[in-house]
DNA sequence: AAAATACTTGACTAAAACGCTAGGTTTTGT
DNA sequence: ACAAAACCTAGCGTTTTAGTCAAGTATTTT
């Protein structure tokens, strides 16, 4: 499991693919747009995420990329992995060139890791982290506009609720 | 927070460090040799984890580095960022070349996923990792001790709780 | 004091990855 | 037909990796 710029960007595309899905499919000239990322190569990240089918594509006038499927059920380390190609350099391939157990231990012990983070970013879907920054977001607003009306309307959601 | 081969080699290395610790300081040819990384590009990572005061190192014969402190002291996270120089390109700085919301919101998301994996990173130490392979041996030893000895003892915690 | 050992530093390099440019070809809605 | 968009391919310049090489500095044993 790597984590470089490049997963980032995958990510980020990804994100806004799925804060602009009710807008029908998202042209890549958009994203590019919107999220500062070279057409070009949203182009070759496109073409990854495409063939691990995390996205659908339209040709023609008016199409563009929507996810294949629920924002819930894209997992950031489908993301990541469909774009980083596994440069599995593997120092000991299966079992061969393990000189002694001290070699072999600390490989494991890497492994284990590196399987620790996968599962990790595995329970993390991209309708989590819209998920959660929209409620950081409605809280702000009703933080916000709770303070505006707090003279003429003091009783909202939460007052009654902390009441 | 990222991921990659150098931040691999210097875990690698910490956790060949952790394992040795006892055995007093481990000098870097030691380390080169048993996990194969070549003694030069030990001596840089080392260098940056020495500045960051994660090991602590002797001169002379009979010298060599070891933990600064216990290895349930020191996070995977620690480790990682000391040998990755932070190359934080965040497009847009501080609020300066947001174009619209949209750019801000999704670099706010990343930065959420980022935050979270360091966080998860910061919660697994060295220690854990070791204690954690040393905990699977252990039961890996006592099952194979326990399949060698069904016939005579056939009754195991499984057993009781499956019945 | 001398020699052995080990860490430090800096310059250099081949290969890979990164991010992008350019130029096309399909496909498809209008 | 035309234009918009995906899709494909080749390559380019830069940065990062992952190392090598060489010269130096510090420490400790003898």
């Amino acid at each position: 499991m790597r984590l470089t710029t490049k997963g980032r960007y995958a990510v980020t595309a990804m994100l806004d693919l799925a804060l602009h899905y009710k807008d029908g499919p998202i042209t890549l000239a958009d994203i590019s747009q919107r999220q500062g990322i070279s057409l070009s190569y949203l182009e070759q990240l496109f073409s990854r995420l495409r063939k691990q089918e995390l996205v659908d594509s339209t040709r023609g006038p008016g199409g563009g990329y929507r996810l294949s499927r629920d924002s819930h059920e894209i997992a950031v380390a489908d993301v990541i992995t469909a774009v980083d190609e596994k440069v599995e350099t593997t120092r000991c391939g299966g079992l061969s060139n393990c000189q002694d157990d001290s070699q072999c231990l600390t490989h494991d012990l890497w492994t284990e890791l590196s399987t620790q983070i996968h599962d990790f970013l595995m329970g993390i879907s991209l309708g989590d982290l819209v998920e959660r920054k929209g409620v950081q977001e409605v809280a702000a607003r009703q933080e916000q506009a709770e303070t505006n009306f707090t003279a003429a309307a003091p009783a909202s959601t939460e007052a009654v609720v902390n009441s």
